[in-house]
RNA sequence: GCCCGGAUGGUGGAAUGGUAGACACGAGGGACUUAAAAUCCCUUGGCCAUAGCGGCUGUGUGGGUUCAAGUCCCACUCCGGGUACCA
């Protein structure tokens, strides 16, 4: 009987259904394991071969701990809101609800057919209102709460009420009071929509006039990790910066914990450096300095406080509030054509540029320190959202300032011996300082370090200032004009203030339109929607969810899919606590690793999770690139030459369908098929074949590069795909998509079932096995429990056809060392498995079969390799039998000519020999 | 610019500081076959030697530590990824 994998994966696919064995339930008398991928978005293009490597990965570990002993969660989900389908919808009008769930059948039958072993009972879409009815519950719970930072956490914004009636801002520990001061007595005095309004800088999910990146191609606010080098990572379009009222997630509350909680889980260091950098603390000064002949003041952040007796001139950014108290009258024309052309250029064009541009306000600063007058000037080169908008220049020791300086012919002064300025500033901080003494604070002398720390205290004594900690990490952006996402549970009330609907009536489902596209006035989508107000007639936010509030909350809602009455249960939430294992890409380092750790830590610091962080572990897989194929044409004709021929011609290059290949040999039927105006072609062959050249590139369609899984199911087989993947290489590194090998593994499992079968008859004896057998079986139980415990799976697949190799030199195999091979085999080709498993008479599922352990002694080689110890380091290497005594090993040691030439004159006192180890010769 | 990775045969990749190149692909040779496919066996880093044994060299470059370096240290080159007027 021949391995007909066709008919054996979809016989078992259909049995593990039918028996619901991937069904999980909370078992306290089991320990539990969460492995977890990030859910997919369903993309029209359907799964591409770069999804399922990580799917893979998770897989095998979650059967391989679930083998061990464990009660694994492994679900499966997909995060359904987003804007491909929303655009489709713009342009064929079809619901982008049908189009998502569409896309989500192609997925399921897709991944169905590799045999991942996911509780699909435990299916989340974030589409759904029975899930998003938790993403709405866990906005509401944000709008009500507010960021205390002297507990460091979340609370009931009532609490803050409560202290505002008594205290005012005195003494209050909420994120974001420093920049406002009122008294108990001021409050009482506001006005209902004055308070509201006052809160709204409070709440964590609150509604601010902010800077946003806009981008008017797509119609709607981005959020800065969907940005990058000025241009919408969806779609590419221009990005500009725009001043607009949008709901905002106050993440920037969490930043230290953000950070300080990256020490508690076990990622990748480059990740958790991205995040850190992402978050950017930095530590520095904030200072004032008066405005001359004015009561005005403006108040800078610095992290180089030590360069004060430096400072030559003032910046502030063009949205800074400050431009308007210190421009002078003849200089307003100036500032407001410099503001407006800062104002058209977009976000990319800032970025291109980079050349130096500003305008004089007209005012002078005074320095706190030296008491010079310096001139304030805006430039685009200082950012609104950072610090406080405005910098104090120091030329010398910033390039920035540098350049700023050189074009506006502003005074430089080093104040680091031995620094050159002339051609480029002295950003480093190191040296030793000069010019910066005088009565009143005096640094000469001492090195950058030194003069950093001694600033900052006298900043805090003289009350010039005060040491402070900025942070990178702004807030979430969280509204976007589009159609296809979460409403917002909040409608306006009569004074137009914003108001939480109330819990009970979640979900607020997202309604029918009759196009996707804004309303004639420039509202979002939502603004086309028919009664949608509140039972009272208010109307309802017309702005809905961005793409990572569904998906920040997913891993919980696996735990207790179907609670109606909590986004999880406590119980269940005791249960499977956290992800023990996530697996996904690196490209979610700045968005979904951020917004969930955020998004959790909210929920624990009211308990509803027990958790502080989401993901204990997390490995990223490579990303997959394409390999792309070449045929070359020789230029005016239809001739194509192959690749080790093309030199001899004048020839382009042509990217040839990928799937129209093999091992880079052109199947030229159908070549000529592809494309009509290939029919005719001719071919130059060398040895009777065509070649093609490739290339690695990005996978893409336009590449004819995109290899979609199935067709490798369809030629191999799932167990086959499911090896492959995992033979290219180490999990996290990044490779090519290559086919080229795939027919090696799929070789190794021909020949593993070939071995053991004769007719439809397992070949194999019930003898004791021999201790060949067993040290083939053991040194491979060894082998694949220690690689897939470091995800090293790509050795773990080859030390299966090792295995194979040694057992295939033997007469016949026992039953006795089969059994564990095809458990260990089990969560890499789970089919093939099962079918062997079933075949050997058991009537269970392999995957409830018991993880074979290891026997050392098994594993002694007949000759080991001794390395001699000196002073408890290794010396030498010799090699002897395993079982040579240990006066016999001291006397090979001592007459080895490698040994006895650093032995001469040292006489060991002992040898100690320990099987399968390095002897130890003490001396 | 800054921060992370990485560089090993024709290819993907193995190697707790201890025989570099496991395993696989590809290639070459052979067996079986009328033939092909499939399967099996042998060879396969380079150079030299070859009846046979073998010798030299070799992990991006240049140094260093060590009895011993792909692995550790220093300097550099190239490639990939992230990030950027963040004061």
């Amino acid at each position: 009987m021949e391995y007909n994998f066709r008919e054996i994966e979809k016989k078992w696919q259909q049995w593990w259904r039918d028996h619901h064995t991937y069904r999980t339930t909370e078992d306290p008398s089991r320990p539990k394991f969460y492995v977890l991928d990030m859910f997919p978005y369903p993309s029209g293009a359907g799964l591409h071969v770069g999804h399922p490597l990580g799917y893979i990965a998770s897989d095998i570990y979650a059967r391989y701990k679930r083998l061990r002993g464990f009660n694994v969660l492994h679900p499966m989900g997909y995060d359904a809101y987003g804007l491909p389908a929303e655009q489709y919808a713009i342009q064929t009008g079809q619901h982008p609800e049908i189009t998502t769930n569409e896309n989500i059948a192609r997925y399921r039958s897709q991944l169905d057919q590799i045999g991942f072993c996911y509780d699909w009972e435990r299916e989340v879409r974030t589409c759904d209102p029975d899930y998003y009815k938790w993403t709405q519950w866990a906005f509401l719970k944000m709008y009500g709460s507010y960021y205390n930072t002297d507990i460091e956490k979340a609370c009931p914004i009532e609490e803050l009420v409560a202290h505002f009636e008594a205290h005012g801002t005195e003494n209050c520990h909420a994120h974001g009071t420093e920049e406002l001061r009122f008294t108990a007595q001021q409050w009482q005095e506001m006005t209902k929509v004055e308070r509201e309004n006052t809160l709204m800088n409070y709440r964590i999910a609150y509604r601010g006039r902010t800077m946003v990146n806009w981008c008017p191609k797509l119609g709607t606010v981005l959020a800065n990790d969907e940005v990058s080098e000025g241009v919408s990572i969806r779609g590419g379009y221009p990005v500009e910066q725009k001043l607009m009222n949008q709901w905002c997630l106050r993440v920037s509350a969490y930043a230290p914990r953000l950070l300080r909680d990256l020490d508690q889980v076990q990622w990748s260091e480059s990740i958790k450096e991205t995040q850190r950098n992402w978050i950017g603390r930095s530590e520095g000064a904030e200072m004032t300095f008066q405005v001359a002949r004015s009561d005005k003041s403006l108040l800078i952040f610095t992290t180089r406080a030590d360069t004060i007796f430096g400072v030559t001139f003032m910046v502030l950014a063009p949205e800074s509030d400050y431009v308007a108290d210190v421009v002078t009258p003849d200089r307003q024309a100036a500032v407001d054509e410099y503001i407006d052309m800062v104002k058209h250029k977009t976000e990319r064009e800032r970025m291109i540029e980079k050349t130096v541009s500003g305008v004089f306000t007209g005012s002078y600063a005074i320095n706190p320190i030296t008491g010079n007058e310096i001139p304030i000037y805006i430039s685009d080169y200082v950012l609104a959202g950072y610090g406080t908008g405005a910098i104090m220049a120091v030329p010398a020791h910033d390039s920035r300032d540098y350049a700023f300086a050189r074009h506006f012919d502003l005074p430089i002064i080093p104040l680091i011996e031995g620094a050159d300025v002339t051609e480029e500033s002295f950003d480093a901080k190191e040296g030793i300082m000069m010019n910066s003494s005088n009565d009143l604070l005096q640094l000469n002398g001492l090195t950058v370090k030194e003069a950093i720390e001694h600033t900052k205290q006298f900043i805090n004594s003289s009350g010039l200032g005060r040491v402070k900690v900025n942070y990178r990490l702004r807030d979430a952006i969280f509204s976007r004009q589009r159609y296809w996402g979460e409403p917002f549970p909040i409608y306006y009330d009569e004074d137009n203030q914003p108001q939480p609907l109330p819990e009970e009536q979640l979900p607020l489902l997202l309604p029918e339109v009759d196009a996707y596209l804004p309303t004639e006035t420039g509202e979002p989508p939502l603004g086309r929607a028919k009664n949608w107000v509140t039972a009272n007639g208010h109307p309802l936010e017309l702005c809905t969810m961005p793409g990572f509030a569904g998906s920040s909350a997913y891993y919980l809602r696996y735990m207790d899919p179907h609670n109606d009455n909590a986004l999880v249960s406590p119980e269940a939430n005791q249960y499977w606590r956290q992800v023990d294992l996530y697996v996904g890409g690196t490209e979610h380092a700045t968005g979904h690793l951020i917004y969930s750790r955020f998004w959790n830590k909210f929920l624990y610091d009211y308990g509803y999770v027990c958790e502080a962080e989401p993901f204990r572990k997390l490995v990223n897989q490579g990303m997959i690139q394409g390999r792309s194929n070449f045929v070359y044409r020789i230029k005016d004709t239809n001739r194509f030459v192959s690749l080790h021929l093309k030199d001899d011609y004048d020839v382009t290059p042509i990217h040839v369908d990928v799937n129209i290949v093999h091992n880079d040999v052109l199947d030229i039927e159908a070549f000529r098929q592809w494309r009509p105006e290939f029919k005719n072609a001719e071919f130059l062959l060398e040895n009777g074949v065509y070649v093609c050249g490739n290339a690695i590139e990005k996978m893409s369609k336009s590449m004819f590069n995109v290899v979609n899984p199935d067709r490798i199911v369809e030629r191999y087989g799932a167990d086959t795909l499911r090896l492959y993947e995992m033979f290219l290489g180490p999990i996290e590194m990044a490779k090519p998509w290559d086919t080229n090998g795939i027919e090696g593994v799929n070789r190794f499992l021909k020949k593993l079932w070939n071995s053991f079968f004769n007719g439809d008859q397992l070949r194999l004896t019930d003898d004791q096995p021999g201790a060949e057998e067993l040290k083939a079986v053991h040194k491979l139980i060894k082998k694949v429990t220690t690689d897939i415990e470091s995800f090293s799976y790509n050795t773990a697949v080859a030390a299966f056809m090792i295995c194979l190799n040694d057992l295939g030199k033997l007469k016949s195999v026992s039953r006795g060392v089969f059994e564990p091979i095809i458990i260990l085999l089990a969560p890499f080709a789970p089919h093939i498995a099962e079918e062997l498993w079933h075949t050997l008479g058991h009537t269970g599922s392999v995957c409830d079969a018991t993880w074979p352990q290891w026997n050392e002694d098994y594993l002694v080689e007949a000759t080991v390799r001794y390395a001699v110890m000196f002073r408890g380091r290794p010396r030498y290497n010799i090699d002897v039998p395993a079982d040579t005594p240990a006066d016999e090993v001291e006397r090979i040691a001592l007459a080895h000519e490698g040994a006895a030439k650093w032995l001469e004159g040292n006489t060991p006192k002992k040898v100690i020999v320990v099987p399968g180890k390095l002897v130890n010769v003490v001396i």
